[in-house]
DNA sequence: CGAGATGCATAAAGAGTTCATATAAATCTT
DNA sequence: AAGATTTATATGAACTCTTTATGCATCTCG
């Protein structure tokens, strides 16, 4: 499982069903790849193609049953790994990093202004 | 330039001149991965290969002029981004981030213990 | 209705990787 | 000290994931 396949289902979980462009544009990756990636994932049973009834052109990848639990039992997994480190710190520690919360949120929207001005022209 | 030839060099500008197989289990690829990428960059005139006098097997790889300039270019443009990144936050942000920083050492270093014990397995 | 735009698929090619294996040099064994 | 084994690197084939170029079907707009 590539590393695109895994926020590209993630997305799909995050967002719901999305047609091929969408996914490959958010992803970060030339449609003809998002198109290669997605029939691999449908081999696999993790999601699944359906047409558009408003458009014949487009094709909206859903996510299937077995690809919603690869999508939470990874979350989950990532989850508890993050909680096992988190329970390494000290009381001290876990205090101020929930201080920083806010600042940490911040950071992230700041970054992703960022790549919103700089993504295009790359 | 490769994520891998990037921390690569960055390895190189950090713990000197290596060889081959030591680079290969620092980046996490296998040798002959290493080699190929070493005598890419060589041809770029990034590294150069010298042998090791106590040893004729080894290669060990250098760091040029040219490759030092690119990671310590590389180096200030992601602190500058960063720093621009920082300078968006808010005084308070600020302060709390500040004094989560012996947490968050603290979570890399946790983590780095993590991977020591499952890396070997995977 | 026709021209151009849009959405997806396919094929070819390139980058970066692993696995299997070869070669040379060092180290161990007896 | 000779032979056997291990170690360091190189090479070749194959695989995965990607991009570019292009084709076809469908939509949109004048």
């Amino acid at each position: 499982m590539s590393i695109t396949s895994a926020a590209t289902l993630a997305t799909l979980h995050r967002t719901g069903p999305r047609r091929i462009t969408d996914l490959a544009a958010i992803e970060g990756v030339t449609q003809p790849a998002m198109t290669v990636l997605v029939r691999v994932m449908e081999e696999s049973g993790l999601v699944e193609r359906r047409g558009d009834a408003s458009d014949k052109r487009v094709t909206l990848v859903w996510l299937t049953e077995a690809g919603t639990s690869y999508v939470q039992a990874r979350r989950q997994a990532g989850v508890d790994a993050f909680a096992r480190l988190i329970d390494g710190l000290t009381d001290d520690e876990i205090e101020a990093l929930e201080a920083a919360l806010p600042a940490l949120a911040h950071l992230a929207e700041l970054e992703d202004q960022d790549r919103d001005r700089e993504g295009p022209q790359r």
